[in-house]
DNA sequence: AATATACGCAACCAATTAGTTGCATTTAAT
DNA sequence: ATTAAATGCAACTAATTGGTTGCGTATATT
């Protein structure tokens, strides 16, 4: 499952108001679907579905108060994508040798489009 | 541009079949699309569409020998993504408090779906 | 010179995504 | 008891995405 726990959790990054509401939680700690419609410009339902994806990445924990649901942040999986991304950094260091040597063989081109 | 960079990132670590590109080129330096083409089952035109969608997050250089295209890794905006995750950590380990404090006041429902 | 290989571009298609509206249900407040 | 507030569920739409096919062009190879 891990394999699938770092796609969700870098689905769940892809959107940027998944990740303002990520921030918002940081910042207040826990909040319901309607009190975090104002600052994202959508309606209630639609904070509710970035909600339901933030969840299915195990990345928001819901507590239950009477008729509230408030969401709280669960950051954990976020180490599953820094793990993801270092793995990629520490191979790379390896390799950057073997590039150099490509590199030399070669005329450069920029790779900006 | 750093808010447009890190989502270009993300966007860009979203897509396992990028995912791979990206682990395989960690691993073997530089590839063109089509030799990228078998491991992932796909065509050159869509693996292009991918390679594409990377270098626009910044994430390969196109060094162009003859007919060929080679692609390579550039690994530095992961470290955008790194930061942007990182600095919700930093954060929510300030919060943990209150949120304790939250959590005391309430009856807990568990978050999964 | 002729053939083969690698790439670029554009149109197209199916599936997914982001978001909406509308309505029913549950819980709280007066 | 009535009204108001918060959520859930489902259907629907528009835009985006992931991928394809079909072609033309440029560079190698024989």
């Amino acid at each position: 499952m891990t394999t699938n726990d770092v796609q969700n959790v870098f689905v769940a990054l892809a959107d940027p108001a998944r990740r303002k509401i990520i921030e918002t939680l940081t910042e207040v700690g826990a909040k319901t679907a309607t009190q975090l419609v104002p600052g994202l410009e959508m309606t209630r339902q639609g904070v509710t579905k970035h909600l339901n994806i933030l969840a299915d990445a195990g990345l928001v924990t819901i507590y239950q108060r009477g008729r509230d649901k408030y969401y709280v942040l669960t950051p954990e999986p976020l180490e599953e994508a820094t793990l993801w991304i270092s793995a990629i950094a520490a191979r790379w260091d390896e390799r950057l040798e073997a590039l150099r040597q490509f590199l030399e063989d070669d005329n450069e081109t920029t790779g900006e489009t």
